[in-house]
DNA sequence: AGCACGCCGACT
DNA sequence: GTCGGCGTGCTC
């Protein structure tokens, strides 16, 4: 028997089926989906792979290796899984290696551990006894690294041999218990002198099996009684499994009941005749609520399970908290926050069907949900449903495919649509259900960063700000702040050379962070020191540009030192509860935090929302530029309490800028139909869809390279394109085009692209839904 | 991706 | 002649 096994080598060289001969040991439970461990390339390295498919023949003229091992009784990958597997691939043109190991858990995945073992201790290298010290064998680590020119001639002379194994990194969590030996405590109790100890035996008589800690709690005994009395015999000392997820305990305020929001109840009712994912426009977040819990009972009544995506961690948090606090239910729950462990634990329990609900990023997107009636992707209009790594794949997209397989509904949940999803609501490719009834129930005011200027005020706090933020603690209300920057400033400059210190990978201006003392790159994270010096001309003359939430936060205290400020930009779960509970309970006054942040905020009876500089994200060098302010706005806002004298601060250079009079005037329909005039003329999406493609290699090729790519999409679609570049993209060390067109297919060509350079040296990314442009 | 191999310059 | 650094090409 052949097996077709997809390596995980994750490289569009090695994008391919793998022939391998199936031993007679496996093939009768070798199934597709299943993971297997094969040796690969020259040394034979074991490596992780997935069986694709299993046939009698191989059209390799080579001689095939064996497969040392299927690890899978029962497949991890579904059919399903790989169809839709092959879907992504088919529209993004990557490894479909990536694709498939977004599917199953991290700890399912095997990881190459290396190992060398001595032959003859007495020939080798007297410098590597240290690193071995007295084994025999050792695993491979970066340790080795300094010592390779010893150990490669080592290997050359045979007094070394490399070995691999391939390895599942996460075990079983583990906990020592204590359980009563009967028979042994029968036949032994009367030798038992202490009669305390006596006594704590028999009342252990019939009880299960208990962690130390649990036993000492339950019977006021001490640790050392569990020693000795295991050590004597009279109780067993096992090791038992143990699940990693934690469970939080919250108090359950009600059960879901039947909702009279008519709007609420439309969606229900359209779910009953599904037949197109539906685009769901609440009016705030209290609808949006109403309405998860209205679709999971739906569900529940027929007995089908709830898939909710949110778009980062944080909210993820926060939505599973009132989800659990609202119904009651078991909600199964995953980010990227969490331990690979636990992950692996949600996902053996999801197996089990112990979900109703589940609510999860991306992270856990393509895992195998069972029984599904609805997903539900909320801020469906958030960037984070485009991967921006390979696979570049569109989760809106992916899971409408996903839910066409097994006839389950989609519904993007999204106070704020981005014109892309409200155009093909429009044009009827999804059904449309909205709560336009948002007349702005607070007060807003623009204020005039230039005028502030005149007025000789350089502080990122205007007077109208500091008035606001005094009247509002006076009204026992809070104030919260937004900055899209965590650290201290957004840029650091020489006053001596002029120069901006900038990110040698990406040359975008690096932030400087207090905390760490470090410069950080906002795009690629890269960091180094911070040395109060200009790289360039040594000087110590440096002048701290932009403001960032630490700066903020300092010149607050200095102005409104009688104020309680603080600032959420972790986030973990811990430091979030804690910034959400002293928010609500009144130790916090001013609270400082990032626009994607605020959102996860429930934050009660805030009286004043401020932008300090709403242009750092309405002026970025990208279409969606003012899109994204105007959400940012109506998502702040939404978190304002219904005090109409509650209050929106916005402090720009720019106050005339069209979003900001609709954002004022409250009419989402009127913005949008603004922001469609103007892509028009600049031919953006909806009008042309656009993409990318990046090129990475040798300098001297890669625009070449791009340049013919350029040239087969003009030959191919001629006036259905306009390619922009190439030109050279810091970020990625590549050469880059932009392309924009209206071709629904234009992914098998894209296909060919991939496939024409797949084996050569220079690498072709296809970027279909690039983020920043 | 990760590995081996081979070419070439710098040194004994 | 030998070492080691880096570019190149292959993986059933």
């Amino acid at each position: 028997m052949i097996a077709k096994v997809v390596v995980n080598v994750p490289s569009s060289n090695t994008d391919q089926f793998f022939d391998y001969s199936l031993p007679q040991e496996f093939s009768e439970f070798a199934k597709v989906g299943a993971r297997v461990k094969v040796p690969f390339g020259d040394g034979n390295r074991e490596i992780m792979g997935y069986i694709l498919d299993i046939n009698e023949t191989s059209l390799y003229f080579g001689t095939l290796k064996n497969i040392i091992e299927v690890v899978d009784y029962e497949p991890v990958l579904s059919e399903k899984q790989l169809q839709i597997a092959n879907f992504i691939k088919e529209d993004t043109a990557s490894p479909l290696v990536r694709i498939l190991n977004l599917m199953i858990p991290d700890a399912l995945k095997l990881k190459t551990k290396k190992y060398l073992t001595i032959i003859d201790y007495q020939a080798v290298d007297a410098r590597l006894v240290e690193l071995f010290n007295q084994d025999k064998m050792i695993e491979y680590t970066e340790k080795c690294r300094p010592y390779d020119n010893i150990i490669a001639k080592e290997i050359k002379k045979q007094n070394i041999v490399v070995s691999y194994d391939a390895l599942e990194i996460t075990k079983d969590k583990l906990v020592d218990k204590y359980v009563l030996n009967p028979n042994f405590t029968y036949q032994n109790y009367a030798n038992l002198k202490n009669l305390k100890q006596r006594e704590f035996l028999e009342r252990l008589h019939g009880e299960i099996a208990m962690t130390a800690n649990e036993l000492c709690d339950k019977y006021e005994i001490s640790p050392n009684w569990l020693i000795t009395l295991s050590k004597k015999g009279f109780l067993s000392k096992i090791k038992v499994k143990e699940s990693r997820i934690k469970t939080r305990d919250i108090p359950i305020e009600k059960r879901i009941r039947r909702t009279n929001d008519p709007i609420v109840n439309q969606l229900i009712e359209k779910l009953d005749v599904y037949t197109k994912p539906l685009l769901y426009i609440p009016r705030n977040k209290t609808q949006e609520l109403e309405m998860l819990l209205q679709v999971i009972n739906y569900n529940l009544k027929k007995q089908k399970n709830t898939i909710i995506f949110v778009p980062e961690i944080l909210s993820s948090y926060q939505i599973e908290n009132q989800l659990r606090k609202h119904t009651g239910l078991k909600i199964g729950m995953i980010n990227s926050r969490m331990t690979s462990g636990e992950i692996l634990d949600f996902y053996n329990e999801i197996k089990n069907n112990t979900y109703p609900v589940i609510v999860t990023t991306a992270k856990g997107a393509l895992f195998d949900y069972q029984n599904v009636g609805t997903y539900l992707l909320l801020d469906s209009e958030s960037d984070n449903y485009y991967n921006d790594q390979s696979p570049r794949y569109d989760l809106h997209k992916v899971i409408e495919q996903i839910a066409k397989l097994n006839s389950s509904q989609v519904v993007r949940v999204s106070l704020v649509p981005d014109v892309l999803e409200y155009t093909y609501a429009l044009k009827g490719y999804l059904d449309i259900i909205e709560d336009f009834n948002k007349e702005h129930l607070f007060k807003s005011k623009i204020v005039d960063l230039k005028k502030e200027l005149q007025m000789g005020n350089n502080k990122s706090v205007s007077s109208d700000l500091l008035k606001a933020l005094k009247l509002t603690k006076y009204n026992n209300q809070k104030s919260l702040l937004i900055v899209n920057n965590k650290s201290y400033s957004s840029y650091v400059l020489c006053r001596s050379c002029g120069d901006i210190i900038k990110c040698p990978r990406c040359l975008v201006s690096l932030q400087y962070n207090k905390k760490n003392e470090k410069l950080i790159c906002p795009r690629c994270g890269y960091n180094m020191p911070f040395q109060n010096e200009c790289p360039t001309c040594k000087s110590h003359e440096l002048k701290l540009g932009g403001i960032g939430i630490e700066q903020l936060v300092e010149d607050l205290q200095t102005i409104l030192p009688e104020f309680k400020i603080n600032s959420l930009v972790d986030n973990t779960f811990e430091h979030f509860c804690e910034i959400e509970t002293d928010f609500e309970d009144g130790d916090i006054d001013i609270l400082v935090t990032t626009e994607l942040y605020s959102k996860s905020l429930i934050g009660k009876n805030i009286g004043l929302v401020a932008f300090i500089n709403i242009d750092n994200t309405s002026k970025m060098a990208d279409y969606d530029a003012n899109f994204r302010a105007y959400k940012a706005l109506c998502q702040v806002s939404e978190k304002l309490n219904d005090n109409p004298e509650s209050l929106l601060i916005v402090q720009t250079y720019n106050p005339n800028d069209q979003y900001l009079k609709d954002f004022l005037g409250g009419d989402y329909h009127q913005f949008i139909k603004n922001e469609i005039a103007q892509r028009k003329i600049l031919r953006n999406e909806p009008f042309y869809f656009v993409n990318r493609i990046l090129v990475k290699g040798k300098y001297e090729d890669i625009f070449k390279v791009t340049q013919d790519i350029k040239q087969m999409l003009q030959t191919s679609f001629g006036n259905n394109v306009f390619v922009l570049g190439p030109s050279y993209n810091y970020q990625y060390g590549a050469a880059q085009i932009i392309i924009k067109h209206k071709n629904n297919n234009i992914s098998e060509f894209y296909q060919q692209i991939y496939q024409k350079y797949q084996s050569t040296t220079t690498m072709i990314i296809i970027d279909k839904y690039p983020k920043y442009i």
